[in-house]
DNA sequence: TTCAAAATAATAATAATTATTATTTTTAGT
DNA sequence: ACTAAAAATAATAATTATTATTATTTTGAA
């Protein structure tokens, strides 16, 4: 039983945040712009807002690098770069080859049903 | 200046016991498997040269979930699977499309040297 | 308007990883 | 083999990213 969701003003800044940006943001970096408006925001707040959104389905998770997790307003399925210098990560703007998944079915005995792809090397400004 | 890489009797059973398994193990499963024959080996001491192994290009690190990065003996470019339900990291045994890169340079200003495929799903005993 | 459920801010706690430090190994040069 | 500098280690402290706790506030249905 997932617990209702419930309106708040502070999700709303964090949805219409992460929308209005293309740089695939942390949660600190949310947090950071949202502070603006939002001065005593609560950084935890912040995380469980975007786990609640990302486990609802309405954005995407994306562990680039190991380390921290970034965030994607949307969850239409795509490609990312990840640049190796800055750690910016972008979007790649690209079909997905869906025959990914049936070809490494076709390979293995696992129930696959995802792929994710994450590209590597340097940004513009990095090279 | 990389600092030179000296033997080092911990490191020759961490490299060993990695290229022994094939779950591509996270830095506490190396270093409870090697506690057997090690006793007073340090965790730190796994991350230290799980990281010099990976740096100096010897093995790989995989970043699978956004929490612990697992790691593999192997650098030779394959796909992984994550299994959803377990946790459990396993091989996909299928040629690495290098369409890939070159299609995603085509598409994007960045200089691309590499591309990472995870799928994921859920695994044979999971099922 | 009331009230229970959910959300929040503030902060404590946890987990994974890295840094510090005193001591031990390794190895190149005698 | 002996010595000494560089690197590695064990033990542990510290750091970073994230999640849990709790007392208080907000939300929304009746």
């Amino acid at each position: 039983m997932p617990a209702p969701i419930k309106y708040s003003h502070q999700r709303e800044a964090i949805l219409n945040n992460l929308k209005s940006r293309y740089d695939h943001p942390t949660a600190e970096m949310v947090f950071q712009d949202i502070r603006v408006d939002i001065p005593n925001i609560s950084l935890a707040t912040v995380y469980r807002n975007l786990n609640q959104l990302a486990d609802a389905g309405i954005i995407t998770r994306l562990s680039c690098n190991g380390k921290t997790d970034h965030f994607d307003a949307t969850t239409k399925p795509h490609y990312h770069f990840l640049c190796t210098s800055c750690g910016a990560v972008k979007d790649i703007d690209m079909k997905p080859m869906d025959s990914l998944i049936t070809e490494a079915s076709n390979h293995s005995p696992y129930k696959i049903t995802d792929a994710t792809v994450l590209f590597s090397g340097t940004c513009e400004t990095c090279q």
